[in-house]
DNA sequence: GGCATCTGGCTAACGTCGTTAGCCACGACC
DNA sequence: GGTCGTGGCTAACGACGTTAGCCAGATGCC
């Protein structure tokens, strides 16, 4: 009945091919390591990014990025081809910072479930509007730097063994959890922490 | 740092107090018993849905919804104070449905874990749109019929024995799993009927 | 029957959004 | 010293939610 596949609206658009680096194509004076953007283009994410950590996705508009940055709108389309390419690199960031999270926590307690949730829920929880973004809509693959989101997944798959029916589910649990959270789906008084034990340890016994 | 609970924005305004049938207060003809709403304002409802399950939340917009009546966008307003107000009702009718999905699996074999899991995954895949709309944002509750949002959430608690740090534990492994693969964010050969048995053992063993 | 009022349409318009077209200043390069 | 790419700009478009204000028909009361 319904494409049951989420809205294929902003991001996740089906084909495509081309980079995502401006009109112009190459990436500015000496590029920088850092996934081919040039030092401007890399001054309008870190802009988006302040602007959706502190107001919110509603904020997040591209008139309102350009006054950040002393500029125009229509300027930041000489650096991206759309806002959603914008989104695409706070996305990467996020899962970038996430995989980061988790495999600190594995160093720290190899193996161990609950240090990985409590990662994961931190890290959320500090970043409630990016995670969102991330989150709520089909990833943007095509766009993303390649094995990024393998290594995010990483370090749960571990801990689990390997065992990929159960890294799923530990997944699902702890992003419900933080998700539902974020929300605020849960009653003001609930025992979250509570909540978190019984599923982790329910799942890893 | 932010304000850690979502966005504000279109829903889940805070303080807030008169009724949602539109400025002209009083219910149409013979009102029906459906929630106070109007004849009129029910096709509202009902061609939102439409729309809403049809093509996607980008889809639904006043002037979509007030082409598929036959009217103009700003009729609207007659019968609701604001978009909002319509989701309110799309809201509701997706918690009675799935309240009644569950009461139903749960009348058909009290106490099952896997039997309510399962009618869960099927509502919300069965309408996906209905189900983001839903859950992808604070709840209104001051807007939601009184007692509804607990009657969506009673046949998990039973089935729980009341134990509600696994009712929520659940109930986010179950949120997880659809929200996830709503969103397409598990591979597509992933098995997830495997992850749904993992997970569902595991917190109810 | 006549009149007021309410109901539910309408058009026009506002401000905001993402985005495009087209112009231009500046610096690098040959 | 032209040429050209880079990165700004203004003006504008179409779609969005929403408001103001007008008006036809039905309803209710005398």
């Amino acid at each position: 009945m319904t494409d049951g596949q989420g809205d294929r609206g902003a991001d996740g658009r089906g084909t495509q091919v081309g980079d995502r680096r401006g009109p112009q194509g190459g990436q500015g004076a000496q590029g920088g390591g850092f996934g081919g953007l040039s030092p401007r283009a890399r001054s309008i994410v870190a802009a988006a990014r302040a602007l959706l950590e502190e107001s919110g996705p509603a904020a997040l508009t591209m008139r309102a990025l350009a006054d950040h940055l002393g500029i125009k709108a229509p300027s930041l389309y000489k650096h991206f081809p759309d806002k959603s390419a914008v989104e695409v690199e706070l996305i990467a960031q996020m899962l970038a910072e996430s995989a980061a999270a988790l495999e600190a926590a594995e160093t720290q307690a190899p193996g161990s479930i609950p240090a990985l949730a409590e990662a994961y829920r931190e890290y959320a929880l500090e970043h409630p509007h990016l995670y969102c973004l991330a989150t709520e809509r089909p990833l943007p693959r095509a766009f993303l730097p390649p094995g990024l989101e393998d290594r995010a997944a990483a370090p749960l798959v571990r801990a689990c063994g390997g065992d990929m029916d159960l890294a799923r589910a530990t997944w699902a649990f702890a992003h419900g959890m933080v998700i539902l959270e974020i929300h605020g789906r849960f009653p003001d008084d609930a025992d979250l922490a509570g909540a978190w034990k019984k599923g982790t340890r329910a799942l890893h016994p």
